[in-house]
RNA sequence: GGAGAGUUGGCAGAGUGGUAAUGCAGCAGAUUGCUAAUCUGUCAUCGGGAAUCCGAUGCAUAGGUUCGAGUCCUAUACUCUCCGCCA
């Protein structure tokens, strides 16, 4: 959500922020004309409301001729401010509807561009393998090494779902807690989360009504399946007041991860990269409301899971999203991509944001300042620590051998009990 | 699933129908001085105004009764305690 009072003062700069992000059909003059209406009733009904209360106040000490009148002008009174505040009602439900749908302003810095066509590669690293043989894709390897179950589960659960088994399960957790010992050496919060969720957080996080379709639900309790923990951890501190001092607040949650997956039909349709449902560390920060602070954390953010990707010595490319690409929150996002040798194509792991006080003006999330007292809302940011299963995917298939084990890279070594490699033909 | 208790500012906590006490913390200022203390103001949101300021709203949420609701009524949510069930 954005600032009404900066909408107000910088109408031209939103509407090309709206344009940039490819954002149609939202009149931000509409939206600063119902402002207008609303400021204008609300002052003429706080006059009435001064005078009735002002009469109630004298009915206490009226005498006991003068307290019939008083009592009816007093009832006149609250008869037109009910009918002034009915009418603030549907003015104000209009101007919620807008101000819900009004995305993020993106950095002056972030690529302009329609689709992910116009995403920006930003560095590589690492060299894409050369094989001197034949390499498997992942769902050979799987099969090879008696690693899933991939069309028994189908029967069970549908299409998108998996089920992995033996060494490679033992990898998927493994990596997992790679990744949360890594986040925790860095003062993150470890926080296992829960995977359902109200209705409230979901507009809080701007899951809705953005990304509606997406999202599983839960009709007879009225809940919702989480497709990512920053849905949970963005609503953890609503409508608290943190301090200054208290910031930044750092999480590495964990959480299965539920998603519908309906625009996608027909992509991915086999393997590991694109399931319903996942298991996923995400890195989350609540701090200052400071371009420059929030900047930085993005940053740190973005080199922790470049840090990931180099210790499972996976070769990845950052690509900056450009405005068009990026998500109705956000102001800043950058995207991990690993190499997948089956594929010859770089496939997102990774996807790092800086959503400035754009959430926390939705779930109300605000700290005390320091130098002034002054009270405002926290930046957030986030940024995936590691998905699985997609993320075993350029993992078994970089990391293969002529004999389909797979090698375990020297920093991932302890969380396997000190294997160097995992199946393989005997 | 059953029974009971509760929900008031950043925190603690009073308030049984007539302007939301007080303490702590934070912030600003003043003062005395020495590792702090004292005093005053401020300390949730919104509106009008250049500003001092004035006003409206805010006691879990949504309704209702009333000239007037933190207080009375109804529904809901959440928290805690006990019982039952359970990985």
């Amino acid at each position: 959500m954005l600032d009404i009072k900066f909408i107000v003062e910088n109408q031209e700069l939103v509407e090309k922020g709206l344009a940039k992000k490819g954002f149609k059909g939202i009149s931000v003059a509409e939206l600063i004309a119902l402002h207008l209406e609303i400021n204008k009733l609300k002052t003429s009904s706080q006059a009435v409301a001064e005078e009735k209360n002002r009469l109630s106040n004298t009915i206490k000490t009226a005498s006991a001729e003068e307290r019939p009148s008083i009592i009816e002008k007093s009832r006149e009174l609250g008869e037109e401010l009910k009918k002034e505040q009915e009418s603030l009602v549907v003015l104000q439900e209009k101007f919620d509807n807008i101000m819900m749908r009004m995305p993020n302003l993106p950095s002056d810095d972030a690529p302009v561009g329609k689709d992910d066509s116009e995403n920006v590669v930003r560095r590589k690293v690492g060299t894409p393998r050369t094989f001197d043989f034949k390499p498997l894709d992942h769902i050979e390897l799987m099969e090879l090494n008696n690693w899933s179950e991939m069309e028994r589960i189908a029967k069970v659960s549908g299409s998108r779902t998996y089920a992995i088994k033996n060494e490679l399960s033992r990898l998927e957790l493994a990596i997992h807690m790679f990744v949360l010992d890594k986040l925790r050496e860095n003062g993150f919060n470890v926080i296992t989360v829960p995977s359902i969720s109200k209705e409230k957080p979901l507009f809080g996080m701007g899951y809705l009504p953005f990304a509606k379709d997406e999202i599983y639900y839960l009709p007879a309790d009225e809940l919702y399946l989480s497709g990512t923990a920053e849905l949970v951890l963005n609503s953890l501190h609503a409508d608290e007041i943190l301090t200054e001092n208290d910031l930044p607040v750092l999480y590495a949650g964990f959480s299965p991860c539920f998603r519908r997956e309906a625009g996608a039909a027909g992509k991915d349709t086999r393997g590991l990269v694109r399931v319903h449902q996942f298991m996923k560390t995400e890195q989350f920060v609540i701090c200052k409301n400071d371009i420059e602070e929030s900047e930085k954390w993005h940053q740190k953010l973005l080199s922790l899971s470049e840090e990931v990707l180099k210790d499972l010595e996976l070769p990845y490319q950052v690509l900056e999203v450009c405005t068009g690409d990026m998500g109705a929150p956000k102001y800043r996002q950058y995207d991990l991509e690993a190499w997948v040798p089956s594929q010859g194509v770089y496939r997102e792991t990774h996807s790092c944001s800086n959503i400035t006080d754009w959430q926390a003006r939705r779930t109300n999330l605000r700290y005390r300042e320091n130098a002034d007292g002054k009270v405002k809302f926290a930046h957030t940011l986030n940024n995936t620590g590691i998905a699985t299963p997609r993320a075993l995917v350029p993992f078994i298939e970089n990391h293969q051998q002529a004999d389909g084990s797979v090698k375990i890279p020297e920093k991932l070594r302890p969380y396997m009990m000190g294997v160097a490699s995992i199946g393989g033909k005997k």
